[in-house]
RNA sequence: GGGCGAUUAGCUCAGUUGGUAGAGCAGCGCUUUUACACAGCGAAGGUCGGGGGUUCGAAUCCCUCAUCGCCCACCA
């Protein structure tokens, strides 16, 4: 009788274990697709590629525990596609995350009692590289932590060489194709970082805010922000309204504090009659809409508020006050002059910076922008076209929705930490020209001279071409790989990374960049509160597996967790989870220390009517998991494999060959042993994408001659097919 | 103001095409007898948010109401 291996007669020992298992994996080298062998007996394996671009983890800090999911589901993927003979390839990489990076960077040098304002341009920029570099390892150990099975050879960073090269391309090709544009017109600014930010970086928060009633020549206006009236240039009502067709193009004279202004009347459709007084003051260097307004009436926009929110020297006494001191001054004012003829409480949204809820002040810049409405049609007609799929499918709405509502994308950001935009501008006509079509300091048509812009892309810029970046685009060697099978990611950025990644992939290769979109929810604390440092319930994945194991994370991460919906992540359900990885080795322990002689080799016996039921059953479990997994119900999959192990094979099947495994020799404990070898075999094998660490060590305890790894076994196949 | 999601056991959540409700944890009881005390087994626990409809049959499909949550939005 075979000896039962040592091993199994002390519990499984996740830390122990899966550092070990790992570098048995990369040493395989089978995370390289080019790597993955023929295999005796079984022909066309390994030809047809699946493929997974990893969304970049952001080389700033440690995985997150949504980062866990993405793992975990990304991995389940991969090694199941591969166990089903796929050449599969999953790119792992890493992000600069220019904005963020850079505030976690201004976070550290604050609490040195440094400033990113005085330091060089060069100096900062080899600081936070150095600083990233340095995450970035500490990153990449946390995704071999759990178990990703990516091919570390094809690893990419968002600031190689030739990413940066080729993202300048991508430009170029833009300003040449005339869908770039430097424009001059309101951004996001944010007062604090001293960037413009797109409006994908903002949040809306309410705000309780007065409005102010102003009487305004003949008018009276209403506005929340009175300190503004110095930029005033206009007045505008909407034309059908009755009260006030009298005025329309006429000049009136408005007082304020400093002096009386004379401003036109203007007619525009977006004034709302029903709000306020249906009279609007136009501040169109300080409101996106008043700027809105000034360019289809040819209005001037003086600006009043300078970059850090104070007032400036065209607000006469206010110069230098901050906004709110600002507006409490103003209105003191205007109301000794008798200008105030109410004041109401009132509730609004207010756009904020998403980094350090600064409001966002809209402001005059010189920037380029992207024209979205062709770009994001392409992106609509395919998808429409059913030519990327979206799980849940609920999320091909809120795609369209925001394909079909774009506005120009501003791609400038004021900061160091990322790949500068290849331009020339000119200061004093604001135009620009690629760097490549002029010669620095020379003259621009205005007279001016052009300079280098210093200015950084959105890091999305970069990000929205990875897919084509991350296999190495245009490198030719790994196209093979394009269009990819799967991004999956998490659904907070439908909006800011998956319409740029399907328009850029049709804009520069003229394909879809993944044929699915898989969108997993939040992973949020047990009670499904958000993770938040302030409220002080993060989880660390890493730490959570240095306790239960990658695999227990893993599992307790997938099953329960359908796509699109948030996830409460308790750490009871990863003990949970534990438990049962502790059951299969438990399980195999008592499955091999019964199987005698019999192998996984050994040939099929004469099985009983049960046994054929016993197989039967497997069949069905064989085929339900691979369903699920074809149709990303990872969660269904992982759950259905726990029952079958746990109440079908331990409690029903283990249970009642028990007796003929420990009785006499003949067909009846042969054929016994050959079923419960079988079945925990395929169960071992269809766990793997799920648990891949214990499921490779029971494997290489399993009695099987000619034995590969389990990561390139193939998928169990129903035994009657 | 729009859009989306949720409402199932004490808590957190599953339930793929409609066919007599499931998991983890908590609580209760039992058990170291061919695996499992880093436990296992068992019992208990739910009129599946309310109402209406379709159907032989609805947690599942349709309508409606209520409550919660998220996202988007140029009413100053």
């Amino acid at each position: 009788m075979a000896e039962v291996p040592e091993k199994l007669n002390k519990p499984y020992d996740p830390a122990a274990t899966e550092g070990r298992t790992y570098q048995l994996w990369e040493e395989s080298g089978f995370f390289n697709p080019d790597n993955l062998p023929a295999q005796a007996g079984l022909s066309g394996r390994f030809t047809e590629p699946f493929t997974i671009i990893m969304p970049p983890p952001n080389a700033n800090g440690r995985l997150h525990a949504g980062h866990g999911l993405t793992i975990a589901l990304e991995d389940i993927m991969t090694r199941y596609h591969r166990m089903q003979g796929k050449k599969a390839l999953w790119v792992p990489g890493a992000d600069h995350a220019g904005f963020e990076t850079q505030v976690v960077y201004e976070k550290k040098l604050e609490k040195e009692g440094r400033s990113r304002f005085k330091m060089d341009r060069k100096e900062l920029y080899d600081e936070i590289m150095a600083f990233t570099l340095e995450s970035k390892q500490h990153m990449e150990n946390d995704v071999k932590a759990l178990g990703a099975s990516c091919d570390w050879s094809r690893e990419k960073f968002t600031l190689d060489p030739s990413v940066v090269s080729e993202v300048q391309e991508t430009f170029r090709k833009l300003y040449r194709d005339n869908l770039v544009y430097r424009g001059y017109r309101t951004v996001n600014w944010c007062t604090k970082h001293q960037t413009s930010l797109s409006d994908v970086e903002t949040e809306t928060v309410e705000k309780a805010d007065k409005l102010y009633y102003l009487k305004y020549g003949p008018f009276v206006v209403a506005t929340v922000r009175p300190e503004t009236i110095f930029g005033d240039v206009a007045v505008a009502v909407n034309p059908n309204d009755a009260r006030y067709k009298e005025f329309i193009g006429k000049d009136i004279e408005v007082q304020h504090p400093e002096g009386p202004l004379t401003l036109k009347v203007i007619a525009d459709e977006a004034v709302d009659v029903e709000f306020g007084t249906g009279a609007l003051k136009i501040t169109p260097a300080h409101d996106h809409n008043d700027f809105r307004m000034s360019e289809t009436h040819q209005l001037p926009r003086v600006e009043v508020i300078d970059q850090f929110g104070k007032l400036n020297d065209k607000t006469g006494k206010y110069a230098g006050m901050k906004i709110a001191e600002a507006r409490t001054k103003v209105v003191e004012d205007l109301q000794a002059l008798g200008l105030v003829e109410k004041i109401e409480d009132y509730t609004h949204a207010v756009p904020v910076c998403y980094k350090c809820n600064a409001t966002i002040e809209p402001r005059v810049m010189p920037q380029w922008f992207v024209k979205m409405a062709p770009l994001a049609k392409m992106a609509a007609d395919a998808v429409r076209a059913e030519k990327i799929k979206f799980v849940p499918d609920n999320f091909e709405k809120v795609f369209l929705y925001w394909m079909d509502n774009t506005i120009d994308w501003n791609i400038s950001r004021q900061i160091v930490w990322g790949i500068q935009i290849p331009a020339l501008v000119c200061l004093s006509c604001n135009t620009g020209v690629l760097d490549n079509e002029a010669i620095e300091g020379s003259e621009c048509n205005c007279g001016g001279t052009l300079t280098r812009d210093t200015d950084t892309f959105d890091t999305w810029f970069s990000s929205g071409q990875w897919p084509l970046l991350a296999l190495g685009y245009p490198d030719t060697k790994d196209l093979a790989y394009y269009p990819t099978d799967v991004m999956e990611t998490g659904r907070d950025l439908i909006f800011k990374w998956i319409p740029r990644m399907v328009l850029f992939g049709l804009y520069l290769k003229g394909e879809v960049p993944f044929r699915t979109v898989y969108l997993h929810g939040m992973v949020n604390d047990k009670h499904g509160k958000k993770m938040s440092k302030s409220k002080g319930n993060v989880v660390s994945p890493i730490e959570l597996t240095d306790k239960y194991g990658a695999d227990a994370l893993r599992i307790a991460l997938v099953v329960g967790n359908t796509p699109g919906n948030d996830i409460a992540l308790a750490e009871d359900k990863i003990k949970g989870y534990k438990h049962f990885c502790n059951k299969l080795w438990n399980v195999s322990r008592f499955v091999l220390s019964n199987a005698g002689d019999t192998t996984l080799d050994t040939p099929r016996p004469t099985l009983t009517p049960r046994d054929e039921e016993i197989l039967a059953e497997l069949d069905k479990t064989i085929e339900s998991v691979t369903a699920h997994l074809e149709n990303f119900r990872f969660h269904l999959a992982g759950e259905e494999l726990y029952h079958y192990l746990w109440s079908t094979f331990a409690d029903v099947i283990i249970e009642e060959l028990k007796p003929r495994l420990a009785g006499e020799e003949g067909e009846s404990k042969t054929s016994a042993q050959w079923i419960t070898l079988q079945a925990l075999a395929a169960t071992t094998k269809m766990l793997h994408p799920f648990i891949p660490f214990i499921t490779e060590e029971l494997w290489s305890l399993l009695p099987h001659k000619d034995k590969s790894l389990l990561i390139i076994e193939p998928w169990p196949k129903p035994y009657s097919a």
